[in-house]
DNA sequence: GGACCTCAAGTTTTT
DNA sequence: CTTGAGGTCC
């Protein structure tokens, strides 16, 4: 990006005439989005017909390249809106496209109810069929938790000992099944020993149940899908006529299911464009079959293979370090990124004592890099942050605080989000008109370079959630706002759940898991005794436990206050039901159609929001936390407010449980700036400017439990993830690993990541962790060791680690010229120590080796206990008075 | 029905 | 080591 495009730029940014850009463009040619596109991208967008495979390394514009293609057949007139099936796996992605859609065709893409995520189409479709799979169109998608509560059951009727085998496990099992598209009847007789030998027989059980509950799970929404396609012809038929094109967003994370689905329905027409990268298959573990990709070919004779190669996110040392990287594994598609950049930081690479000493340093460098302190100043614009654009994007709609938006502004121009997104380039002209000096900011901008970041352009990517503690706990001691994306979900609170199940069994009186969960919450002196009444009144009669209860009631069978409680309660279900039914639009059933509209509709007594705090109120459920005198209540009393406050954004009940089920509040919608810090799996299709990727262990990334179990293929999926990791950077990426780390409460001496010896010696920086700066020996500041038992802790100084064998090892290979051969840092300790030396550890104290396993040691110490250490992180007894103590 | 105790497990996660 | 689930006892 040049000086001129930014002058450009900017000169349309103060014209007075206005937002001219999108006018200018859309008059000149008919289809100006063509124009931004690389060839490859071009080509992949023009190709309409016939079978298409896009492989699109990351950062390649691929959702650009897809919503271009989407708008180019709905511009050259070859499908309308409602005959294109789009597929995302989240969400958010669906979301995006949606919206990007919308700026390219100009006028917000009303229709395109087939964009969406394979669950939420799935549940779309499933509703209109549901009867062919012995369903009604009303039911219920149960979440993980109901279905191991639903399966503990089974278990447990079925007389096997749930401490041996737990729910857990055979939800994992059935899941699995149901993500090879496997039915009861077609796992094969290889899968009999499955779950002690029961495991078909509970499956076949667990169907059962969940018809008679008129419910389905997760993967039975492909899954049943699957089955009425495969068994329905003529209706296939209807669809396969219906959606003229498909569209299908990360198919390399497609499972068995999802692929079956997208064939049936692309069979016919093979107007199937398939987007993936196999590099970044990162979801194997949940069923996805990279295979996938690797035989679209096959089933698609004559599909157009495109490559999207050229990279428009990060600089040349980062892509040249994942590329590295990735290169270590085998069978892949292979593709070669590359950048027109060619300025940019090499990828750094710094060891730190422990985990806590990572977080404390990476908490430096945020706040250096934030306030403009850093030494490295900002190499270039950033033309392409979309991380910004999309987030400035959401806070325009929702309103931007007045008070914010200076600091918008600013970061509007610094971030240079303004040069490419014609959305927000509107946007910010509107904010230029009532900004008098934003003229004189703007160049003022442009004169100087930036040195500087916002948090929120900064994130912190780690490999499982929980070293993610290390980090709040550091930032919030330092007063570092940040944001953890993907903790407990709002939805799973115990109160939200709670209300959720009454709504619930309001919607839909069949649901038992719910009722079961309600029933007895707020006490109503309904005990497990009448519970198990009412239970088999419902089975003897074959009726749901809410027709049950009514029953046992009838009838006598319940006594004294649970036969009132009991009674009151089925009466209130019978009002709030009654209520709700006029309510009763399924989403999805009605706007799919082409001709829509004023379909006969009572207008409710009251409101689907009115009626949800009805429920809580009469229910007692809200006086149950008011009376609780934990101090979380009120807290929770909150959160069911915010809850019902929630239902606002939707049509109905049913459209809230809907989207309860299929969706995750993770869009954090706040205003002020805040690192990231998530896992690297949940930041696959993100990107920011400055990332860390702590953790660089063996054994913690790559996972030693992935590569227990997966072996090769485990291995390679880890680094995979690595390579995602690395793409994320757009400007700065450093890499970290720390010498020691609690590995279940045990200290653990921890090697680098084989990952770090896998990137390119060329492209790396190693770096000495800020404590190191005045030279060696400076004292720590005083936050010790993390507990641990050792008398020498406060003693010792971070020389010592980088005095260690492996750190010196780690040096000489920065400092090696380029031609040199790479290294690896797993080379085997001197292994001098025989059984029963004495030795020294630097942490843990005098010891005694007791075994010797290849370069690891078990040491019998005198303080600390007996630990499995690798040899150089020992000395010999002797030689421990080099320790400054 | 609630408080206390014991024991086991302990990645990644969207839908 | 820490958390959570399940069981027991009052």
């Amino acid at each position: 990006m040049s000086r001129f495009d930014e002058e450009d730029a900017f000169e349309a940014a103060v014209a007075p005439s206005g937002g001219s850009l999108t006018q200018r463009a859309m008059a000149a040619r008919p289809m100006p989005y063509l124009d931004g596109l690389n060839p490859a991208q071009r080509e992949a967008v023009e190709t309409l017909d016939g079978p298409v495979l896009m492989l699109a390394g990351a950062g390649t514009g691929k959702t650009k390249a897809l919503t271009c293609r989407i708008a180019h057949l709905l511009n050259t007139g070859r499908a309308r809106q409602n005959e294109i099936l789009a597929v995302t796996f989240t969400n958010k992605a669906a979301r995006e496209m949606k919206s990007r859609v919308s700026d390219l065709m100009g006028n917000p893409v009303a229709g395109m109810p087939c964009l969406g995520t394979f669950h939420s189409v799935c549940v779309k479709q499933l509703r209109r069929h549901a009867e062919l799979v012995g369903l009604k169109s009303n039911f219920t998608i149960l979440d993980t938790d109901d279905v191991v509560r639903l399966l503990k059951q089974l278990i447990k009727a079925e007389g096997i000992d749930e401490k041996r085998w737990p729910a857990r496990q055979l939800a994992g099992v059935i899941d699995a099944w149901k993500n090879r598209a496997l039915t009861p009847a077609k796992v094969s007789a290889s899968d009999d020993e499955a779950f002690n030998g029961y495991g078909v027989k509970l499956y076949r059980q667990y169907q059962d149940r969940l018809k008679a509950l008129n419910a389905c799970d997760f993967g039975d929404l492909l899954l049943h899908m699957v089955t009425i396609f495969q068994t329905h012809p003529d209706l296939l038929d209807q669809y396969q006529r219906w959606y003229k094109y498909i569209l299908v967003d990360e198919y390399q994370d497609t499972n068995v299911a999802q692929y079956l689905w997208l064939r049936l329905l692309g069979a016919a027409h093979k107007n199937v464009c398939c987007v993936g990268d196999d590099d970044q298959s990162i979801y194997g573990w949940r069923g996805a079959e990279v295979g996938n990709i690797l035989r679209f070919e096959k089933d698609f004779p004559g599909a157009k293979v495109v490559r999207l190669e050229q990279n428009y996110r990060s600089t040349p040392h980062i892509l040249a370090a994942a590329s590295g990287v990735i290169a270590g594994n085998s069978n892949r598609l292979g593709k070669e990124l590359w950048t027109a950049e060619t300025d940019g930081e090499l990828v750094r690479l710094i060891g730190h004592w422990d985990y806590e000493d990572e977080a404390r340093s990476i908490g430096e460098k945020i706040e250096d890099l934030r306030d403009g302190k850093a030494l490295e100043a900002r190499k270039r614009y950033n033309p392409r942050s979309t991380s910004f654009a999309a987030e400035l994007e959401r806070l325009i709609k929702k309103g931007l605080p007045p008070e914010s938006e200076d600091e918008y502004l600013t970061r509007v121009f610094t971030t240079g989000a303004v040069y490419t997104d014609l959305k927000i380039q509107n946007t910010v002209l509107a904010l230029l008109r009532d900004k008098p000096n934003a003229e004189n900011m703007l160049k003022s901008v442009l004169a100087s370079p930036v040195d500087r970041f916002s948090p929120d352009e900064m994130a912190i990517l780690v490999r499982a959630s929980h070293q993610m503690r290390a980090f709040e706990d550091r930032f919030l001691k330092i007063g570092l706002a940040y944001r953890v994306i993907g903790g407990p979900k709002f939805y799973e609170r115990l109160e939200c759940r709670d209300a959720i199940a009454y709504f619930r069994v309001v919607m839909q009186p069949e649901d038992d898991l719910a009722f079961e969960r309600i029933i007895n919450t707020p006490k109503r002196g309904v005990g497990p005794k009448a519970l198990l009444d009412i239970q088999s009144m419902a089975r003897s009669n074959g009726v749901s436990l809410k027709e049950g209860a009514r029953l046992a009631v009838q009838e006598g069978l319940l006594k004294g206050k649970a036969k009132g409680a009991v009674a009151e309660l089925v009466t209130q279900l019978d009002t709030w039901s009654s209520l709700a039914e006029q309510q009763i639009r399924y989403p999805g059933l009605d706007d799919e159609d082409a001709v829509v509209e004023s379909v006969d509709y009572v207008p409710a007594e009251i409101t689907h929001v009115e009626l949800a705090e009805r429920i809580l109120d009469e229910s007692g459920y809200t006086t149950m936390w008011q009376n609780d005198k934990n101090p979380d209540s009120p807290g929770r009393l909150e959160n069911l407010k915010e809850l019902v406050k929630g239902l606002d954004e939707h049509d109905n009940l049913s459209g809230f449980l809907e989207n309860v089920a299929l969706s995750v509040d993770n869009d954090a919608n706040e205003y002020d700036p805040k690192v990231t810090i998530m896992t690297l799996h949940g930041a696959k299709g993100l990107e920011f400017p400055v990332v860390f990727l702590p953790g660089w262990e063996e054994g913690l990334f790559p996972s030693q439990r992935s590569m227990d179990e997966s072996g090769l293929s485990g291995l390679e999926e880890e680094r995979r993830l690595a390579y995602v990791g690395i793409t994320r950077a757009e400007e700065l990426c450093t890499i970290s690993f720390a010498s020691n780390r609690p590995v279940f409460g045990q200290w653990q001496s921890q090697l680098p990541s084989r990952f770090i010896d896998e990137i390119p010696e060329e492209h790396v920086d190693v770096l000495s962790p800020a404590s190191m700066g005045s030279g060696f020996g400076s004292p720590r500041s005083g936050d010790g060791f993390g507990g641990g038992s050792a008398s020498f802790d406060d003693r010792v100084s971070d020389a010592d680690v980088y005095n260690s064998p492996g750190w010196k090892r780690l040096k000489s290979r920065a400092q090696r010229s380029p031609a040199a051969k790479p290294v690896t840092l797993n080379v085997k300790a001197t292994t001098s120590f025989t059984t029963g030396e004495r030795v020294f550890h630097i942490k843990f104290g005098y010891g005694e080796v007791m075994d010797i396993d290849g370069d690891k040691l078990t040491i019998e110490f005198d303080h600390a206990g007996s630990k499995k250490l690798v040899a150089s992180f020992v000395k010999p007894a002797s030689e421990a008075s080099d320790a400054p103590f």
